[in-house]
DNA sequence: TTTGTTCGTAAGGTTTACTAACAAACGTGA
DNA sequence: TCACGTTTGTTAGTAAACCTTACGAACAAA
C-alpha cells in the first residue's frame, strides 16, 4: 500500500463525522406500501391482458411461455378476464401442428369501445369514439363560440352525450386531454382561455357519466400515444397557440412538482432578446414557435416567390429557437427521441432541420448519436388517441 | 345537443379511420415481468427494513401500524431478518405505558459498515468507512499521480484494501461513484481522464472483493445523497473540474437512452458565442462555470481591492449562464429544487443569487413559486455519502 | 384486587401460484 | 392402421404468504 494514505482516527482538517441521527431519513429507500398476494394477482392479470394486447390472439398456453408464468395459472386468470368479459374465445386455431389444437383466446377487441376527448384547440372541442386498436370509429365536435367556465363545461357533456351515443359496444371509459395545468386527481387547477380555475373535471364527469374518466394535460395526453407506439423515452413538443410538452422518462409520464411538467412554452430562449410576449417576457419559446405568430409573420412577408427565402428563414429561425430550449432538456435527460405535433406545413421542412442541426450543434454528439427529431404520426388525432391509451392504461394495465 | 355536431359515418376531410393492426403496440401498458408472492414477501421485509430504518428503534407493533401490515405478519418478517442479523432486539421500552411492556428492535445500526469511493477529484481517489446512518468512521485517499486505465484500477483495488482493514464491522457493500459514462451494470463505458473504455469496474472489483459493488456516475450517485434528506424530484449541478448533474425525477434516479443522463457540460449556453471550449464548440456551460475556468479568471483579476466587482461579475456571469441553461430543464421537468456541489467560496454567493435570478426571470413564476435553488448540505462528501446510499438502497432496499 | 390496555405469539383459514399428472386431440412414421 | 410422440388445457395436491381470531403475559389505573 505504498501510495494510499489512510487516516482512521487523526485528521485535522478532514475530521471522520459521525451522524447523530439516521443522515438518510428521507425517502431513499422508497417505501411504497404493502404489497399482499392479491396485488400480484391483479399484476399478473394486467400481465396477462397486456400480452393479449399486444401480441394479439394466441393460446392460453402462447400466454403462458411469453408471461412465464404457468398454463395452469394463465388458465386461473384468463377464466376470470372470461367471466368478467374482457377476454373471448374465438375457436380452434386453423394451422397444422402436432398435439392438441389450441383455442385461441384475445381481448375482446369489438366488444369495447373508449371516448375521448381534445379540449387544446382554441374554437371547438373535437372527441371520438375509438376501438381497442386506437382506430376512430366516429367523430364529433362542438363549437366553442366563445364559451368558458361553467358554460364550457356544459358543452363537454353535451359533447360526451352525443360520443356515448354513437358507441356500439360497452364503454371502458372516457379520456379528457385537457389545457392547462391538470393535477393527478383531474382537478383543472388552471385553464386561463377556458376561465377554469380548480375545475374538478374528473369528479364531474365521473358523476355525470358514471363512467371511469380520465383527465389530463394535452401535450402529458399526447405523448403517451407516442409511447404507445414507439418505446423508449421522449419528449413530445406541441405546438398550437400556445407551445406545450409532455415527457416520457425512465417508461414513466413526467407530472412534475406542481403537476405543471412540460410548460416550457414561456421559457425564454437564448440571449438576444426576441419578440414581446403576452407574459410580458422578452424571447419565450412561445413567442417564437407558437403557430399565430408564425402565421402572422408568414403572411405578413407575402405569398410572392421573392419572399419565399424570408419565408424559410422565420421558420428556420423558429426552429433554431426550438433548439436551443431542448439542447439543456435533452442533454440532461439523455433522451433518444424527440417528436413534434402540430401543423405540418409549419413544422415539418425548415423548421424541423433547424431544429435538428441546432440540436446537434449544442450538444454532445457523443452522446446523442441515435437522436432522432422527427413529426408524430399521429397528425391532428394525437390527443384523442392519447386520451385513449390514458384509458386503456388506466383500466386495464397496472396502474 | 344544438351546438353539438356529430359526424358518425360521413366526414370527407377526416374519415374515421380503423387501424388494422393494434395500434398501441408499444409499451404503453408496461410489462415488468409477472409476480409471485415471494416478491411480495421480499418487498414487505424492504418495508419493514426501510421503517425501522427511517423511523428509528420501535416495538413490532409501531412497525406493525406504520406498514399497515398485521401484528402477525411483521414477527414474522422481524424474525427472519433477526435471524439474518441484519435486525436486533435493543430491550424492553423505558417508558410508563399501560400494557404489556414493548420489545424494541431496530436495524443493526452498529453492525455494519459500507465502504465508498469518490474517483471525481483530478488529482486523487477518496474514499471513506461510513455506518448505516451516514456517518464517517474513517477515511482514506491516494493520490493519482496521473495513473490512468489498470494503473487506475490498481490504485482503487490498494484504496478498498486499506479502507476494508479500517472497518469493525460487517461490510454491506462497496459503492462508487466514477466520473465518466457508467452503465447500469457497473461498466464505465468513457471516463476520458482516467483513460478508461468499456471497463467493467463493478465485475471486477467484485471479483477482487467478493462484495456486493454498485458503481454510477459520481453525479447521479451524489443527488442520492441529496434526495435522501431532501424528498421529492431535484436536480444537483456538481461543479467541479468539469460540470455535471444527476437528476431524480418521479422519485427516481434518471439514467438516460446512453446511460448519459445528467451530461450537461458541454451543452451550449445563449445566443451570444462564449469562451471557446475543449470540446470545440464555443460557449459551453463547462466554459463558463467549471472550477479551472473560474479560478484562473479570479487569479487574473487579481485580489486588490479595486478588481472586487470584477470578481463577482465574473461570478454573476457564471450564475447567469448556468440559470440559461437550467430554465428549460427546470420547466420542462417542474423541479423544485435545485441544488449546487462544488467550492462553496466560489458557488455560495453571487454566483448562486445570480443563477436564481436568471431562472426565476426566464421560467413561468407562476408554475415555481416554491422554487428553490441552494447548496448541499452535504459539502465535499456529497459523492462519498451518495456511494453509501446506493449500497444501502441495492441491498436493503426494494430493488 | 379488579379492570382495561398493549404486546407478542399460536392456530387456523384463504389466496396464490406452483408441480405433477392426465385426458384429449392431433401429426408422424412404421 | 395403429402405436408413439407432442401439445393443450384441466384436475389435484402442495408450499408460501398474509389474513383473522384468540390467548397468555405484563403493565397502569381505579
Amino acid at each position: 500500500m505504498t501510495a494510499t494514505e489512510t487516516t482512521p482516527a487523526q485528521q485535522p482538517q478532514a475530521p471522520a463525522t459521525s451522524a447523530t441521527a439516521p443522515l438518510f431519513a428521507g425517502r431513499a429507500l422508497r417505501a411504497s406500501g404493502k404489497v399482499l398476494p392479491e396485488h400480484a394477482r391483479s399484476h399478473n392479470r394486467s400481465l396477462v391482458l397486456q400480452t393479449l394486447y399486444t401480441q394479439g390472439a394466441q393460446s392460453r398456453a402462447d400466454v403462458a411461455r411469453e408471461t412465464r408464468l404457468t398454463r395452469v395459472t394463465v388458465s386461473d386468470l384468463v377464466a376470470e378476464l372470461i367471466a368478467e368479459g374482457l377476454v373471448v374465445e374465438l375457436g380452434q386455431r386453423e394451422d397444422a401442428r402436432p398435439g392438441k389444437p389450441a383455442t385461441l383466446i384475445d381481448v375482446d377487441r369489438a366488444g369495447f369501445h373508449v371516448v375521448a376527448l381534445d379540449l387544446s384547440e382554441h374554437t371547438r372541442f373535437r372527441g371520438a369514439v375509438l376501438d381497442l386498436d386506437g382506430g376512430i370509429v366516429a367523430r364529433a365536435e362542438v363549437a366553442l363560440d366563445g364559451a368558458t367556465g361553467e358554460r364550457a363545461v356544459e358543452l363537454i357533456v353535451e359533447l360526451l352525450d352525443g360520443l356515448l351515443a354513437l358507441t356500439t359496444a360497452r364503454v371502458l371509459g372516457i379520456g379528457v386531454g385537457s389545457p392547462g395545468v391538470v393535477e393527478p386527481n383531474g382537478v383543472v387547477r388552471s385553464a386561463p382561455n377556458l376561465g377554469w380555475t380548480d375545475l374538478p373535471l374528473q369528479e364531474r364527469l365521473t358523476a355525470a357519466f358514471h363512467l371511469p374518466v380520465h383527465v389530463a394535460n394535452d401535450a402529458n395526453v399526447a405523448v403517451l400515444a407516442e409511447h404507445a407506439t414507439a418505446p423508449g423515452d421522449l419528449i413530445l413538443v406541441k405546438v398550437g397557440h400556445g407551445v406545450g410538452a409532455g415527457l416520457i422518462v425512465g417508461g414513466r409520464p413526467v407530472l412534475g412538482a406542481g403537476s405543471a411538467a412540460g410548460e416550457i412554452g414561456h421559457v425564454v430562449v437564448g440571449t438576444d432578446g426576441g419578440p414581446r410576449c403576452a407574459c410580458g417576457k422578452h424571447g419565450c419559446l412561445e413567442s417564437w414557435l407558437a403557430v399565430p405568430r408564425l402565421t402572422a409573420e408568414l403572411e405578413r412577408l407575402g405569398t410572392t416567390d421573392a419572399a419565399a427565402s424570408a419565408r424559410e428563414e422565420t421558420l428556420r429561425e423558429a426552429g433554431r429557437r426550438l433548439g436551443i430550449v431542448l439542447a439543456p432538456v435533452v442533454g440532461a435527460l439523455n433522451l433518444s427521441e424527440v417528436v413534434l405535433s402540430g401543423p405540418t406545413e409549419l413544422l415539418d421542412g425548415p423548421l424541423l432541420e433547424a431544429a435538428v442541426e441546432t440540436l446537434r450543434n449544442r450538444t454532445m454528439a457523443e452522446h446523442h448519436r441515435d437522436l432522432r427529431l422527427r413529426m408524430t404520426a399521429h397528425g391532428q388525432d394525437i390527443v384523442l388517441r392519447g386520451a385513449a391509451v390514458m384509458v386503456l392504461s388506466g383500466q386495464l394495465g397496472v396502474s
